[in-house]
DNA sequence: AATCACCAAGTCATCTGATGACTTGGTGAT
DNA sequence: ATCACCAAGTCATCAGATGACTTGGTGATT
C-alpha cells in the first residue's frame, strides 16, 4: 500500500537533481550550482538540498568537494537495481537467485579440485539433517553448505550477489509467509556436489534447477491461496 | 586514489549506524533512538544525523515515519555486493551477467507471448548490422534488444540487475581494454528469439549461452595476453 | 460496555542563521 | 619563473525554532 503521492520535500529534490543529471543538463565532471543556488531554484532550504544531495552522493551520482563544489561523477545508476530488488515480490527475488545459483554450480564444476569437494562433503555431513533442536544454528549450517557452494565458483560477484539475496529472501519470507517452504533433503543436497564433482557445467546447472524446483512450486502454490 | 581518513562526519555516521544495524541493535521493525539521541550517541548534530539516516533510507536499511519514528527495515547489504562487483575483473562480471541473461531467457521463453516475440522482431530489425556511421547509436539500439530480451522475463528484479551490469561492463571495458569484443551476428540474436518463441526453457539458456562464448572465450584471449 | 471525538505528547520535516574548513585562483615578492 | 601568501567562494557542521504528523489516552456519548 504505497501511495506515490506520500513524498516528502528531500525526496522530491532528489528526483528533480536526479532527472536534471541523467537529461545531461550538467555533463560528467561539470559543477552543479552551489546549494545556495540549488535551495533558491528548487524552493527548498539548504538543509534540504544538502540531504538530496548526500543521498545522491551515496548513489554515485555526484562528488562533493569541500570548498570547491559538487561535481557530476556518473549519469549511470548503480545503486537502484538492488533498493528494486527489495520490493520486488518473492518470486522474482527466487528467479534471481536461481540464476546466481545455477551459474555458480556451472563455474564450480569446471574449476572443481578434489579439496573443494572434500570440504563441500564435510560442510553436508556437519549440516546433517533437522531432528529437532536449534533451528537457527541448522539454518546457519544450511547456508554455510549453499555459500560454500557459490564460493566454489570462484568469482566474487556471484558471492556477493547470492548473500544480499539470501539474506532478502529469508527477510521477505519472515515478513510475508510463516515460514513454511519445504527444505530439500539430504540426497538433493548431495546430488549437486556429485554434479560438480563430475565436472560437467550442465549436469550440474541442471542439479541446482532440480534442487529448487519444488520449492518454487511450493512458493507458487503458497502464493496462490 | 581514495584516501580512506578522508572521510566526512556524516559518512562515518552512515557507516555507525549501519553497523549497529548489522549488528542486530536493533532487530528488525523495532524504532531506533529518536534524532536527537543520536544526535548525542554519535556527538554530531542533528542535521548531520538527518543526512544519514536519509542515506540509509535511500539504501533500503530503515523507514521513517513522521511523527512516529526511524525503524529498521531490512539487514541485507546493498552496499557490498555493489562494491564487490565494481573491483571485479571483467571476466567475473561477465559471468554474472551471463547468469541473469540464461535464467531471463529461460523466464521468457515460459511466458512467451505473439505480442513479445513480434516486439523483439522488430528491435531486432531495427537494430539491424553495423556499417559504418554512427557506432553510439548502433550500441544504443542493439543494448534495447537485449534489455527487451530481460524485460520479457517479467522480473524486475532481472531486469534490474542486468542495467546494473550492463552499465558496469561498459565502464570497465572502457576504462581496461580498447574495446575490441566481437560482436555476434544478426543470426545470433536471431537464434535466441526462436528459442524464446518456441517455448523451450532450456533451448532458450542454451541460445544465450551459446551467444555469449564466442565473446567470452574473445575475453579470455584479450585478458591473457 | 462499546464507540467515537478530541486532546496532548512525542517525533520527524523543514527552515533559518551562523561559523569553520577547505579549494581555488590571483597577487606580489623573490 | 617560482614561491609564499591572501582573499573569495564553497561545502561541512552546528544550533535553535516552528510546523506536520502519529500515537495513545481521556472522557463523553450511545
Amino acid at each position: 500500500m504505497r501511495s506515490l503521492s506520500k513524498t516528502n520535500l528531500a525526496d522530491t529534490a532528489v528526483e528533480a537533481i536526479r532527472n536534471e543529471i541523467l537529461r545531461q543538463r550538467w555533463g560528467i565532471g561539470e559543477r552543479l550550482p552551489n546549494e545556495a543556488a540549488l535551495s533558491a531554484m528548487l524552493s527548498v532550504s539548504r538543509g534540504t538540498v544538502r540531504e538530496a544531495v548526500r543521498v545522491l552522493v551515496s548513489q554515485g551520482y555526484l562528488e562533493t568537494r569541500q570548498g570547491s563544489g559538487t561535481y557530476v561523477l556518473s549519469t549511470a545508476d548503480t545503486s537502484r537495481p538492488l533498493t528494486m530488488a527489495r520490493r520486488a515480490g518473492l518470486r522474482d527475488q527466487f528467479e534471481a537467485r536461481l540464476a546466481l545459483d545455477a551459474q555458480a554450480a556451472r563455474l564450480a564444476a569446471m574449476r572443481q579440485t578434489p579439496a573443494v569437494i572434500a570440504g563441500l562433503r564435510g560442510l553436508l555431513t556437519e549440516r546433517g539433517n533437522y531432528e529437532g533442536g536449534d533451528k537457527a544454528a541448522f539454518i546457519a549450517r544450511d547456508l554455510a553448505f549453499h555459500q560454500a557452494v557459490i564460493a566454489a565458483s570462484g568469482n566474487g560477484v556471484l558471492t556477493g550477489m547470492f548473500d544480499f539475496f539470501s539474506t532478502l529472501i529469508t527477510e521477505t519470507i519472515e515478513a510475508t509467509l510463516g515460514e513454511d517452504l519445504p527444505e530439500p533433503d539430504m540426497a538433493a543436497h548431495a546430488a549437486i556436489v556429485d554434479a560438480i564433482e563430475s565436472g560437467d557445467p550442465d549436469a550440474a546447472d541442471a542439479a541446482v534447477r532440480r534442487f529448487m524446483a519444488p520449492v518454487l512450486s511450493a512458493l507458487d502454490r503458497l502464493l496462490m491461496s
